[in-house]
DNA sequence: TCATTCCTAGACTGGTCGGTCTGTAAACCT
DNA sequence: AGGTTTACAGACCGACCAGTCTAGGAATGA
């Protein structure tokens, strides 16, 4: 039988990746990515050594692409914190959009602590981000209300499928540099 | 035998509030609930003819609940949309704190989609009462930017643990009605 | 050519899931 | 007292869960 093209490991984690966003970890079944993935079982327990092992490296891997992609758009976004919303548009017009992983994981109870721990960094390393995009000098605080908003926009756009979410959060960071 | 102090429908419903808002719906079984009442299987489908039935009758309670508790709180809080911090901070001192009930329901992802519905209904609820706490001529889309707001205090809250998001959600909110 | 390595196929285990069924005991209402 | 309602206890069902095991096929490299 021919080889499929990529690695059994790189098709389980694109497999992982896909179901375990749009449906959830706890929610998503062990066969359903082995049959997505056209993988044995086996293959599955040699690589990752559980279920939690390969939700703990789809949280790694789906922190880094979307790190990734995210600093991809901030660098043509405008300057200051109004640009975080330029870099999140482009996530918010998915077709497969189901909000953020971290948050969901977090959300959905009884996860795993290593995996609630992932989702810890995630947004600690976004908070990193944030700050770096505030003036040299702003209040600490500053980069808490940029954040409040950014996962308040994650939500709202997840729950109503709103669209016009975007604008709203452009407005809500446009004011924050400039306070009264 | 003695019959026990509360009704049997009021025992699954106590106890259905408490594990489905502790570990999320999907993940907690019928059986866990059944014994934390203490009430037999078939009384369960007699009252809620499924657990689809039960997590309906939870969600229902838990707007009623929480919006009860949400208006008396306003009724003591600060006018304007200020308010909505002091209305919100006792609820983010409970000690079983673990975000929104109906958030967590559609982050839970393979949620019925009768829950889902319900969830957001009580967002649309919820943004209603925000709508108005709105200056009489304020833009539609102030209550907008009030909700990212609260939304995203939710969830820092619910993610981080740390008891100081109130203090910016203040800060968010009281800025908000005197834009530039 | 032969051994090693990686992978596949699929049966299998023990446990849990939501949901059904039987049978019985207690309380309530005439 | 007798019938009805309500809830009890617990066995039971098929489906699905994560995880294990066996056996063998296909490519690699000495």
């Amino acid at each position: 039988m021919a080889r499929p093209p990529t690695d059994a490991r790189d098709r389980l984690l694109v497999a992982a990746a896909r179901l375990f966003y749009a449906q959830g970890i706890a929610a998503t079944g062990i066969d359903e990515v082995l049959r997505e993935a056209g993988v044995a079982k086996m293959t599955l327990y040699h690589h990752f050594g559980s279920k939690e092992g390969l939700a703990v490296a789809f949280l790694e891997w789906r922190h880094n692409a979307w790190m990734t992609r995210f600093h991809a758009h901030l660098e043509q976004a405008a300057p200051g914190l109004v640009g975080l919303a330029d870099a999140l548009e482009p996530w918010f017009r998915d077709g497969d959009f189901r909000g953020c992983a971290f948050i969901n994981t977090v959300c959905e109870g009884r996860s795993a602590p290593v995996l609630v721990e992932a989702a810890r960094r995630h947004k600690e390393d976004l908070r990193m981000v944030v700050q770096g995009r505030c003036p040299p000098r702003a209040a600490s605080g500053l980069a808490d209300e940029a954040l409040i908003i950014i996962e308040g926009a994650i939500i709202r756009r997840q729950m109503t499928g709103d669209p016009e979410v975007i604008a709203v959060v452009r407005r809500l960071l446009g004011r924050l540099v400039v306070p009264s």
